[in-house]
RNA sequence: GGCAGGUUGCCCGAGUGGCCAAAGGGAGCGGACUGUAAAUCCGUCGGCUUAGCCUACGAAGGUUCGAAUCCUUCACCUGCCA
């Protein structure tokens, strides 16, 4: 990042990454004091990864860094055993191994975001279970739930839902106690003066600043970034298939990541180009207006998934999917690629094996891919016209592959619909 | 502990003895049109050895020629009362 750049809240707000924050102008003053601002954003493991939805708040964490603040990531240890109160409907409690087995694997995650050096800017990694797992009941509801009205709480909008719908355990109604001593807590330990967090943490965080306020007259700051959701309201970073995109190339490969972003519409793109990006302004600008003047060259789209995947997996891992993109998208001619090529993207995508003498017919290709989930839905693929091999409709379910149609002597390339490909390795 | 209401496919939701693999909507999937976009239109949407069979309407058992629908017990959810 430039030095000259503008002030870290103004690019933050250019990005559209501030959805609400307590007083703006302390929080600068304190932004520009002579002392690294520390904050902090907290994940709780509801899952075995992170995914896509996380990198907005991680990676203001990191905009905050180099922009000369010292970031805080924070498992939710604790908070993970508890579940914030969602919208709708009491969450099931997880066992102690599981979340203790998720935070861990959040963690490696969470760390690969900020900078860990011994520079006074250099980022911290805490566990809330740490401060809570020892915790006493009585100390508890003595030193935090005493600050805590109750009359405030039940005029929390999710609570209000919660209560005119299903109801709500008195767990998940303590889950802001448990996020605000968190506060309280890093601010006694680290100093920390800002939390940020989704807009739907907005009233878990205001209740920690509100804590360190009665409890230790300390004056600290809070900031939300927008919950993003594409064109049609939906969250972001939900796969068409309703799923998850997932941090964990095991749980979401590094391709299909890519073909996420490389997927996102033109409504959206601009917007995602300044949220999950480092690219300056100009560049974004310009990539904004290729949009709009040359939209077939998705070259927007291209530069998004380039840029996420390269912060998440890597350099080499995106040379790869990109190759891989190019060679199994670009029009037509699988034939034409050379045999590194061919292997290199086929490594990308999902894979199966069969050798000819089997006979397998297309349905049989289809459902060893996992491009379809049986095998009535694959002689519908066939039946509605969505079947290919090797860029050729395959219009019947009998059929099967011969020698002739093994692109470098070993793969089938199957595809079902527009995007959804495979690789089948034939061999002898 | 008592009383009342509820539990249907990925989600919402209709269905109160056969015409129910279950209306309708949403999501998803495929096709056409395009730009690996959106919108629109069309089709599809439990499984299988697919003119047939199997599994399924919270669980188990029962009544019946036949049950998502009736009966019994159990589990869970919501509300009111204790």
């Amino acid at each position: 990042m430039d030095s000259v750049s503008t002030h870290i809240l103004d690019e933050l707000d250019w990005r559209g990454l501030i959805a609400q924050s307590t007083d703006r102008d302390a929080l600068r003053r304190d932004l520009d004091g002579p002392e690294p601002l520390t904050l902090y954003s907290g994940f709780d493991p509801t899952g075995p990864s992170l995914h896509a939805g996380h990198l907005v708040p991680l990676l203001t964490l990191r905009r905050f860094q180099q922009a000369g603040a010292r970031p805080i990531v924070l498992a939710g240890g604790a908070t993970g055993m508890i579940g914030d109160p969602r919208d709708v409907g009491e969450r099931t409690l997880n066992s102690a191994d599981v979340v203790r087995n998720w935070s861990d694997r959040i963690r490696g995650q969470l760390e690969r975001f900020v900078e860990f050096d011994d520079s006074p800017t250099g980022a911290l990694v805490a566990n809330n279970l740490d401060w809570t797992g020892g915790q006493g009941v009585l100390d508890f509801l003595r030193d935090v739930g005493k600050h805590f009205s109750v009359n405030v709480m039940l005029g929390r909008e999710t609570v209000k839902r919660r209560l005119e719908s299903d109801g709500l355990s008195y767990t998940e109604f303590s889950y802001l106690l448990l996020q605000s001593q968190d506060y309280l807590e890093l601010y006694r330990r680290h100093g920390c003066r800002l939390q940020i967090g989704g807009s739907d943490q907005w009233g878990n965080i205001v209740g920690g600043v509100e804590l360190v306020r009665r409890v230790d007259s300390g004056s600290v700051h809070a900031l939300t970034t927008p919950l993003v959701t594409d064109s049609e309201g939906r969250k972001f970073g939900k796969s068409t298939g309703g799923g998850n995109i997932w941090l964990d190339p095991e749980m979401t490969s590094p391709y299909a990541w890519y073909q996420y972003f490389v997927n996102v519409g033109d409504a959206e793109v601009g917007r995602y180009l300044r949220l999950f990006t480092f690219l300056e302004r100009e560049e974004i600008e310009a990539l904004e207006r290729d949009v709009v003047e040359r939209p077939h060259l998705r070259s927007a789209q291209k530069r998004l998934a380039e840029e996420l995947t390269t912060l998440v997996h890597g350099k080499y891992q995106t040379e790869q999917v990109i190759a891989a993109s190019q060679a199994l998208f670009g029009r037509g001619e699988l034939a034409g690629l050379d045999a590194g090529t061919l292997d290199a993207a086929m490594s990308e995508v999902p894979n199966a094996t069969t050798r000819l003498e089997e006979k397998p017919t297309i349905v049989d290709l289809l459902l060893s891919t996992g491009l379809v989930d049986s095998r009535g839905a694959a002689r519908r693929a066939v039946k509605e016209g969505g079947a290919y091999v090797n860029n050729v409709k395959v219009p019947d379910e009998e059929w099967t592959p011969t020698a002739g149609d093994l692109l470098a002597n070993r793969w089938l390339v199957v595809r079902r619909g527009k995007r959804n490909l495979a690789g089948v390795r034939v061999e002898p």
